[in-house]
DNA sequence: TTAAAGTAGATGCAAACGCATGAACATTGG
DNA sequence: CCAATGTTCATGCGTTTGCATCTACTTTAA
């Protein structure tokens, strides 16, 4: 007698996780501090700074929760300003390699700077350490795994 | 000697958030149950469903991770297909009531069922039932307190 | 070796978004 | 009671986004 079944813990679990999202992420945005930068601009500045090696578009988008297209030109406009450099991949003549620039770096930390504290004064306002340990184990298994398959599961297919 | 302080496990623990939305997110938003609703308008089809009154655009507003007058245009697509009832609030002249048509619960309905299967499958896979609960409470209690105020705390003020 | 198929990123274009602001109504203070 | 201020949602407008498609390059296989 479990009460709910799995797909109902999955799903509450997830729209739970969907819910603080949202909330904190307005919270944050209504912060004065993305003057300069926008905060999809900050994201795109912070994944190539946790990176020492130049990431490709692809890998970037990854991270970032835009199509292609879109981040393609977000790319560009961070490139006219100055703030990230697009050179074309040795290794693959379609590629791009992504890096930031000294500017870049210094605006991502200028930036994450100001919103590190509004993410720590969030956080830590609501949870205990050991609750914040545990939401990042629980949230790096849910994200750290391949895709699920959708089809039936073949059994022994060759 | 707590090793890192309480800032970095903050922001440590939603960074893994983060990147949890994202990487679920990407995966569902990659399955082909978008044709008949977006991502965007099924969140405000499920948000309205989850009450049985009638909302406010203010409170669907602080739920959905859209600018108020994005919200507004939204709603106002989501009527003109007959899938949302906009009505002046009685109580407040200046306000909209916001309901679900038959059609727009039966097309959440759909839609839900579909995207529910795909939840399920990616969380269940990922976490155990345990755990499930964990993220649900942690997520919750994360998203459900007052802003953090971010003045000093005057002590005494009359 | 080379044609066919696959992949990475850029671009045209319509749709959707955010910011600033407006219009309508509500609330407050004198 | 009424003027001033606040609140709620809508609208104008420039910017950004997503979809479809294109180009350029790589990989595969014949």
């Amino acid at each position: 007698m479990t009460g709910r079944g799995r797909g109902h813990l999955a799903n509450d679990s997830w729209e739970a996780l969907l819910t603080a999202h949202a909330v904190l992420m307005k919270r944050f945005a209504a912060a004065p501090i993305w003057d300069e930068v926008s905060m999809r601009e900050y994201d795109v500045l912070y994944t190539l700074s946790k990176h020492d090696r130049p990431l490709r578009l692809g890998e970037l988008n990854r991270s970032v929760l835009l199509s292609q297209p879109a981040l393609s030109r977000l790319v560009e406009r961070l490139a006219e300003r100055g703030l990230v450099e697009r050179a074309p991949d040795p290794e693959d003549g379609r590629g791009v390699r992504l890096a930031l620039t000294e500017a870049g770096r210094e605006q991502q930390r200028r930036t994450g700077r100001r919103h590190a504290a509004d993410v720590t004064r969030e956080v830590a306002a609501a949870l205990t350490d050991d609750e914040m340990r545990r939401l990042e184990a629980l949230t790096r298994k849910l994200a750290g795994r391949e895709p699920a398959r959708h089809d039936s599961p073949q059994e022994a297919v060759q």
